[in-house]
DNA sequence: TTATTAATTGCACTTCTGTTGCATTGTTTA
DNA sequence: TAAACAATGCAACAGAAGTGCAATTAATAA
């Protein structure tokens, strides 16, 4: 049993070949991907299959869902620290208008933020847009 | 010559008919609206007619569009002050997670993020969800 | 091992939102 | 008034997200 198999199976995930394939895919991106770009790299696999883990994974816990305002939604690994079941996650992700990838900034949290009276925060997103490291390093 | 149409024409915007109810419209109305709300308040209009229309009052600077992270689009006239097209007029949004309802907080400024070496931000977008005023009132 | 049951995958199809092309109608300007 | 231009109506398209159901595959009980 292979680490990933073990990192599926420990969160209720049966670790079926195109599962562990998903997985380490995701596992070597270091920016959120979108189900195309899942879709581009296994491209003799089923677009409802790839969508259907890609769920498994987010009601499962491991992967987390970024909006980061292109229209297409964006999925990407939890960092080991990652509690976004729990209280959600809040740290803020970033969107690159050069390379158009969105990474997640795990150690940026969103800071607090004092609402006018009567209003209760649950949930907030925070995505930030600009040139990111890659692109600026010229 | 009404103050509508004093506005739309002082931002080179033709004062059709049509685009002075659908400016009426957001106007009265306190929350973003969305592109079949708009489609609900004016049944025997052309769908196209109120897209374009939104799109030409965005285009002319007096709408901003939301992505309030429910993935439909949310537009609302730009209040006073605000300038959305010169450098973005960086409020932040709130979503009701009970009336379903997304507002504008515009004296609630997006604070200042600093990002790790070798990210410029250039644009941010902070959605915070909860329960807003009206529904926590009882 | 074999039969039964449950989970996963493949395929087809649908819904929703946003968007565009183009002909028609309406408005402005020479 | 005629030419030029802008707005509208109608049709159709594109992309993403999601669902129903049959066919496979895997797990479990007998
Ligand atoms: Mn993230
Ligand atoms: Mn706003
Ligand atoms: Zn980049
Ligand atoms: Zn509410």
């Amino acid at each position: 049993m292979t680490e990933i198999e073990r990192k599926l199976d420990s969160n209720g995930i049966r670790p079926t070949a195109m599962r562990i394939l998903i997985y380490k895919y995701m596992a070597e991106k270091n920016n959120a991907l979108a189900l195309t770009d899942v879709e581009q790299a296994f491209l003799k696999a089923e677009r409802t299959t790839l969508y259907r883990t890609i769920k498994t994974f987010e009601e499962k816990g491991i992967v987390h869902q970024i909006d980061d305002g292109t229209g297409v939604l964006k999925y990407a690994l939890c960092e080991p620290g990652c509690n976004c079941e729990i209280d959600r996650d809040l740290h803020l992700h970033f969107h690159c208008n050069s390379c158009d990838k969105t990474i997640c900034l795990t150690q940026h949290k969103i800071p607090h933020i004092n609402l006018p009276e009567g209003f209760m925060a649950e949930d907030a997103n925070l995505v930030v847009k600009g040139i990111c490291d890659s692109c600026s390093a010229y």
